[in-house]
DNA sequence: TTTTAATACCTAAGAGTTTTAGGTATATTT
DNA sequence: AAATATACCTAAAACTCTTAGGTATTAAAA
């Protein structure tokens, strides 16, 4: 059950399209909604924080602080060129999956 | 559409399952194979081999070697564990599958 | 009220996997 | 004769994630 390790890349396409999804997110946030919502894919804050600083470097991210109470978030949001990798990094997974099913010769996916 | 890099962990998964469809097989043949079946999914001699000598080790393969020619092949076959392990890996993928679904809120698989 | 857990950020060493870039040798095709 | 395909291999580098810490604020539990 515990598939415990993500497979590799699927992080930053996990990170953009949950940003796609709702706008502006903190690191923290997206931690939990991943474990709010697939309970077996962690992702770790060790991983996570690293990509978020990638993918800002990258121009694919922006950054806003907010206050909230004494504490700061760092909210991040897409840019356009992180709208066009968002579509990209999905394509790519899903011809993934496709090239992975004609291999396995397999139904990979039954929902 | 060139998905160059395969996906963490996904190539021992694609050894494995040729193998249960192929009984036994050797490393060239493996790569033919791929590119046959999964055009964009290229999986190279420098990853394959110290897969293979890997999962050797692990006692998931067992090898024979054939002469043909005046070369050797060295074909390999799955153990008892390699077969237990081959469903387990496949598990792992299909549970992948869908919870990236789930997280990304689209059908990855439409075939 | 003190301690624990949750929130919220972060880094760095190490592990693991794949790419890149070679190397050797035989067999076939041009 | 030279180039391509077959068939094996290794090692350095790149890349991603885990593990294992660290700091600080806020809320809950003891």
């Amino acid at each position: 059950m515990k598939s415990n390790s993500l497979f590799k890349g699927s992080l930053t396409t996990i990170i953009l399209t949950l940003l796609e999804q709702n706008d502006k997110m903190y690191g923290y946030e997206i931690t939990q909604k991943v474990k709010e919502i697939a309970n077996d894919l962690k992702i770790t804050e060790g991983a996570l924080y690293p990509a978020l600083h990638k993918l800002e470097g990258d121009g694919l991210l922006t950054v806003s602080i907010e206050k909230v109470g004494n504490r700061n978030r760092k909210y991040y949001a897409l840019t356009e060129n992180g709208k066009i990798e968002t579509t990209n990094k999905l394509n790519n997974l899903k011809d993934f999956v496709e090239q992975m099913q004609l291999i396995l010769n397999t139904k990979l996916a039954t929902t």
